[in-house]
DNA sequence: CCGTCATATATCGGGGCGATGTATACTATC
DNA sequence: GATAGTATACATCGCCCCGATATATGACGG
């Protein structure tokens, strides 16, 4: 499941350009798999080495070629073969938990910037989640109805966990500053 | 807030060679910041090379030097400067969501094992938490707490969500092979 | 006696991420 | 009407990181 994978089974939904995918990606994959250009590209071309994807070359004035591109055959054995590893990984990389763990470190008026910024990505994510659902959701597979539910429930779980428990890092450390 | 400053990070409760700080990872920071021997050594040689931290090579018989690393008052203020980066980002890479929206393509008796492999997981980051609790948490700075309660909140509720909405995938699976 | 774990180092290749570059055309804003 | 921004569309480069692998030895258990 590498990039590579993602934008195979992106392509089961029907033909696209590398720019199309991105957009995808931003949209609907970005707050659990992220790609940029430089990923997906370099992808598209391996892919259409391997025969997994085929790419009809649109040329276009002014412009560089439209490169669109679709699943073959082999394309699509591939992926129902790759989509049977039953042990598919779910990494966090977080520096803001990294850096929560020094807060004692910090100035308390930058634990209190980070906690805000922290929740008003979590409040952009949660407005990207409604407008989804406020597109066309019904010819979905169930499986994007999964993990919309996930990412709505995480964010709003997250957001309410920083709320609660913010004290920790805040109060505290002005008890700390009382005592010394 | 790369796998260097968290180096740094961990440095300043004491003294600790490469392997020290892997454990470290291992143990505590894995759930949220992964690292491995591959990040972390070339990571320690470039502290050691901006002056960040000191090393104090111990002679070994037949083994290689014991590289005793240490946090030095300039490693303390990049450390402080690199806190005050009010946002940091939390990302998650998630083949296995990846995988639950192609979930349509995938053999019933699969997603289930990914959903059970899922589950898995989580059930061995809270035996890993409840490991965690049960040491000496009193010394620890509230940073610590505030992180440990996050990954244990967000555990539960990817558990409860995963059983609660795990029909998505699998009954209407069957629906539609019925409806074939 | 053998396997495996713990200690401790290090490197290599492949992969991915963010930033940047190149072009053009349309659309706001002032 | 000029200037700035946004959308379309491609591509690459360097840095960082991750997993796997290699090396060496002593201890402990089966």
């Amino acid at each position: 499941m590498d990039v590579k994978t993602v934008c195979l089974g992106m392509l089961t939904d029907g033909e696209a350009t590398g720019y199309d995918l991105k957009k995808q990606f931003e949209s609907s994959f970005g707050h659990f798999f992220a790609a940029g250009y430089g990923s997906i590209y370099p992808a598209l071309s391996a892919l259409a080495e391997q025969g997994l994807v085929s790419c009809e070359e649109i040329p276009q004035e002014g412009k560089p070629d439209r490169k669109v591109y679709a699943i073959t055959t082999e394309g699509r054995q591939f992926l129902l073969d790759a989509l049977q590893n039953t042990s598919p990984c779910h990494k966090v990389r977080s520096e803001f938990l990294a850096m929560m763990c020094f807060a004692h470190l910090m100035r308390p008026a930058d634990v209190e910037a980070v906690l805000d910024n922290r929740l008003a990505d979590i409040e952009r994510f949660k407005g990207m989640f409604d407008e989804i659902e406020a597109g066309s959701m019904n010819d979905w597979p169930p499986g994007m109805k999964f993990v919309l539910g996930f990412g709505k429930t995480i964010a709003g779980t997250m957001e309410r966990y920083i709320n609660d428990n913010r004290y920790l890092l805040t109060e505290q450390s002005e008890e700390q500053s009382v005592a010394s």
